[in-house]
RNA sequence: GCGGAUGUGGCGUAAUUGGUAGCCGCGUUAGACUUAGGAUCUAAUUCCUCACGGAGUGGGGGUUCGAGUCCCCCCAUCCGCACCA
């Protein structure tokens, strides 16, 4: 073979290897770029063809720009902490760090053997003690800090203890509390804290999740079922963040589908708080539990609740309300006769699975408490409901109901045979019977009816006007809601980083900063301890002696000067929320990253990733990031600049179908009659080529097929295909090794980027990869004679070479800079195809042509590159070439010419040609004369440079 | 239900500002060179039609000399969220 890739291609890997190529420096004359991608994690399973596909699109926008004289950072590490290893390990017995290291191992030669251009000598790993030192550092800082809402940044919570010495409306009686007390308020500000919080508990796992961790009532990772419980948690004050987080969005290049999902999980609402008082005449007996709910402006004390809405406008239309079964009021207000209903429901409820109460969302459920509220702005008396429709998590868990224009309120008014009024309509005098409707008017728009001051404005003026009216009465306020929670960060697992936390008299305490990292320990058996706690209670050497500030045995805990150390670890996210800022600085050992190194790189400006982290780490690294941010560790508020969502790659799956009468015979696919009569089965699609089996090799695939038969159609046994998730169990996963050793990693890289626009999901096919394999050969060609000796001219080159080297070059620099990778993949093969045709062997075309390539190739670029120029040093280093618009330049235009706005024939016409002369050329063209005929034209329409178009 | 995206040959796709729809590649067909080829090269390949010609970018309407591209309505698929008041 001329092109020999496999001679080529360990070649100058190790070339790369040994010259440093792509170490980079923090400091540079240069414009620095940092193109980033979402870092593995290392699964058992290694890479398949889906993961470098986004990793490729960022090594050749990393070699563009180093190409057009950039400092690119373009590092790359392993989020090495996570499930799969501990649960091995749980199976196994082998410590998850061993595991974790050979897939590492695994992970590092494969793409190793991809050529990218990463700098390893910056790589990180979470489970590293020199990396989540910084991770434990990070936690502390938010242990330490609390969110100033006045100055809406993160602040030393030392200094909210300033403000409560001297007296704070917050903490009115600092001064008189205990150390436990205030230890217990100050939980309520920090930004880690610890807290009783519902959490989902996932018994399976035996830990506990993220919001973002759980889907449909079961955990991402495995598929089980989450409960809700209450338990004491570490959780991280992200809800703090909530408006930045948004408002943040604003700033930063991402896909509006991404930026929506993020907005979606945000879920800012804007709306009012009201208090409604109780109906007190009619609930003298429950005052006393009331109490708390007193409103501050209230004209006299009334015992009331608060609730939120989105619409205020609507408050004139509230036939009951509904506070949701967690609700503190329930018990005080519900009504003797009713108690026992009461509470049944609410066991009931409280005791339903997450996955229950989400299967059964469409069924209504509730109970009647026996008492009443007063509207405020009507003084009628309201019923009011408990039911699990109204979450405890958001707003203040009370809701006013509003059934003509809730469509939740309206099934459950009809549920409950309640009444419905309507109070919004789309014109002023469409009013209608609600009992005739079959669902709510739920739309914001129209005129409010029947509401008394506010009937006939227009719902947005009515929204004002009634929050308006209670902010003056003192009973409600303008309000804003998030659906964001805060981030539970206890997970109750060994594989993750230990927290520098010990406990005395139950109260937590931070190890010095000075003492970090803590080291995680080595345990003897990965599951929960006995008495249910997590696995690090079964460390022996587990307990914090505060004086000699080290790690000590647990036997020596005598709650004086040895305390014991905290069993919960951190969440898979704590890792990878910083690790893009630990880059720039990683064998930084005196700090988290330095300022210097910060203020060269600034921010990520290139982010390539999948799409499925728009919830979870793309939130978490951002809060963290606002979080380093206010406290003068990262120089920008938005960590991640432009981001480049990768689609997925689906796998191809192929399928042998089986005869239902005769288990051994095997149907081509175009000779099936009845699809009923087969059994599709899924074969492997590395016995497949082009959807035609290999008959050998399927017989030798499983024993139970040894002695199949087939029917052929033209001697072949042709399958069917589908696409299908990539997964091992449907036999359609491809591995990249496979392909780089068949057709070499230039061809790989060219080709996963050939498939089609990066953000686009796809499925994967091997069927094209010939046609790239083909154009490197031919390219390969073009600087080498028949005898495959390099072979390269020095002649000027001609005119029609020059355009289309200029071409290309103009092409594929605009493809790079928009990220449109697929077409710059078939510009390339315009070009040797046409060079080829035109047996162009000029160096002035060949040489600029070498580094144009390198970003996607660079192993066969690097190849040429050193043939072309002895002592060129590397082909990353070259320049790359620049565009000249002289050299497309032509003297004549060959226009198509149209007849109604269709296209009839082409006419080459001088570049210069003025419109009466292209008419009269087309008059006299004799192809003109079957279209026009002796009718004179009504209309010419005449673009220079584009088209002609006739109307006649 | 709400939000986002996408619909173009047998297949993956291209057409960047409204200007020759189908570039490039796969596959297929025919041919050349070959002992042979799953190597290489040449040609053809949207559909209907012998042809002339006609139709054609999910469907329907509109704007325009001209629409894959802009506007309105509808359909399908995928993704995200989902009792968030």
């Amino acid at each position: 073979m001329d092109y020999n890739f496999s001679e080529i291609e360990p070649k100058w890997q190790r070339y790369w290897r040994e010259q440093k190529t792509y170490h980079v420096e923090n400091n540079s004359d240069k414009p620095h770029y940092y193109v980033l991608d979402m870092f593995p994690y290392p699964s058992g399973a290694g890479l398949h063809v889906g993961h470098p596909l986004g990793y490729i699109a960022s090594d050749i926008y990393a070699r563009y720009k180093r190409l057009r004289g950039f400092n690119v950072l373009h590092p790359m590490g392993y989020d090495a902490y996570g499930l799969p290893a501990e649960q091995y390990a749980i199976q196994t017995g082998q410590h998850p760090a061993i595991t974790t290291e050979r897939n590492i191992n695994r992970y590092r030669e494969q793409l190793d053997k991809i050529g990218f251009s990463f700098d390893w000598d910056r790589e990180v790993r979470t489970c590293d003690p020199a990396y989540y030192k910084w991770t434990q550092w990070t936690f502390l800082q938010l242990f330490n800090h609390y969110y100033d809402e006045e100055l809406q940044k993160a602040r030393p919570v030392s200094e909210l203890v300033a403000k409560f010495e001297k007296g704070d409306d917050r903490a009115p009686e600092w001064n008189t509390m205990s150390e436990r007390e205030r230890q217990e308020l100050l939980m309520d500000y920090r930004l880690a804290y610890l807290a009783d919080i519902p959490v989902n508990w996932c018994a399976e796992l035996g830990t506990v999740l993220a919001n973002d961790e759980v889907v449909n009532g079961l955990s991402v990772r495995g598929g089980y079922p989450v409960e809700r419980k209450l338990m004491r948690q570490w959780s991280l004050r992200i809800s703090a963040y909530a408006q930045r987080l948004v408002d943040g969005l604003e700033q930063v290049d991402w896909s509006d589908s991404l930026k929506e999902i993020q907005r979606n999980w945000i879920g800012r609402s804007e709306g009012a708080a009201v208090w409604f008082p109780l109906d007190v005449k009619a609930n003298a007996n429950v005052l006393p539990g009331a109490q708390a709910y007193m409103p501050e402006f209230a004209p006299e004390p009334t015992p009331s609740f608060e609730i939120f809405t989105t619409r205020p406008d609507t408050i004139f239309g509230v036939t009951f309300m509904v506070l949701c079964p967690e609700h503190e009021l329930i018990e005080s207000i519900t009504t003797p006769d009713r108690k026992a209903e009461v509470e049944k429901y609410v066991t009931w409820a409280k005791n339903r699975s997450e996955r229950e109460r989400q299967a059964e969302v469409k069924k209504v459920s509730g109970v009647f408490t026996g008492s009443y509220a007063v509207n405020p702005l009507t003084e009628e008396r309201i019923p009011i409901w408990v039911s699990d429709y109204v979450l405890a998590g958001y707003g203040t868990g009370a809701i006013m109901a509003v059934p003509a224009h809730d469509s939740r309120d309206f099934a459950f008014a009809r549920h409950f045979n309640l009444p419905i009024r309507q109070v919004v309509a789309p014109e002023k005098d469409a009013v209608s019977d609600p009992s005739t409707w079959s669902e709510s008017i739920d739309a914001k728009t129209g005129y409010s009816v029947n509401s008394g001051f506010i009937s006939g404005m227009k719902v947005k003026d009515a929204m004002k006007a009634v929050i308006d009216r209670i902010e003056d009465m003192g009973i409600g306020h303008r309000t804003v809601n998030f659906r964001l929670r805060d981030a539970i960060f206890s997970r109750q697992r060994y594989w993750g980083e230990p927290f520098p936390i010990y406990y005395k008299e139950g109260v937590p305490y931070p190890i010095p900063e000075e003492c970090l990292p803590l080291p995680l320990p080595d345990i003897s058996e990965y599951k929960p301890t006995a008495t249910g706690e997590p696995p690090l209670g079964h460390a022996e050497v587990w307990a914090w002696n505060e004086k000699e500030r080290k790690v000590v045995s647990k036997s020596l805990i005598d709650n004086t000067s040895v305390f014991p150390l905290e069993l919960s670890t951190m969440p898979g996210f704590a890792g990878s929320s910083g690790y893009y800022l630990r880059y720039m600085d990683p064998r930084n050992d005196e700090a988290y990253f330095s300022q210097e190194a910060v203020n060269y790189w600034q921010n990520v400006d290139l982010y390539v990733g999948g799409a499925e982290h728009g919830t979870g780490h793309l939130i978490y690294a951002r809060f963290w990031n606002k979080f380093l941010f206010d406290i003068g560790m990262s120089a920008k508020e938005e960590p991640f600049q432009k981001l480049v969502n990768q689609g997925m790659i689906q796998g191809r799956s192929n399928f042998v179908y089986r005869s239902k009468e005769d288990n051994r015979l095997f149907i081509s696919k175009n000779l099936i009659k009845d699809a009923d009569s087969v059994t599709p089965i899924h074969v492997d699609i590395n016995i497949v080529d082009n959807d035609v089996l290999d008959i050998e090799r399927f017989r030798a695939w499983r024993p139970e097929f040894a002695d199949a038969r087939f029917e052929l159609e033209e001697g072949k046994y042709i399958c069917g295909w589908e696409i299908e998730k990539m997964s091992k169990s449907m036999f359609n996963v491809q591995n990249p090794d496979d392909l780089v050793a068949k057709y070499g990693a230039d061809t790989l890289r060219m080709y996963e980027m050939f498939l089609g626009p990066v953000e686009q999901a796809k499925p994967w096919d091997t069927n094209g990869i010939e046609g790239v394999f083909r154009f490197f050969k031919k390219f390969w060609r073009l600087y080498h004679d028949e005898n495959n000796s390099f072979c390269v001219d020095d002649a000027e080159p001609s005119k029609a070479e020059m355009k289309i080297l200029h071409q290309t070059i103009k092409k594929v620099t605009e493809d790079i800079e928009r990220f449109s990778f697929n077409t710059s993949v078939s510009t390339f093969m315009i070009c040797a195809n046409e060079l080829d045709k035109l047996k162009c062997n000029k160096r002035a075309v060949l040489e600029p042509l070498a580094v144009l390539v390198a970003p996607f190739a660079p192993h066969i670029a690097e190849e040429l590159w050193h043939l072309l120029k002895a002592d060129g040093g590397s082909v990353c280093d070259a320049q790359w070439p620049l565009f000249e618009e002289r050299y497309l330049v032509e003297d004549s235009f060959t226009y198509p010419v149209s007849f109604n706005g269709k296209m009839r024939f082409t006419l080459d016409l001088p570049a210069t040609c003025t419109q009466e002369e292209a008419v009269a050329a087309v008059k006299a063209a004799p192809e003109a004369q079957k279209w026009l005929g002796d009718k004179e034209p009504k209309k010419i329409i005449f673009v220079p440079k584009r088209i002609i178009n006739i109307v006649c």
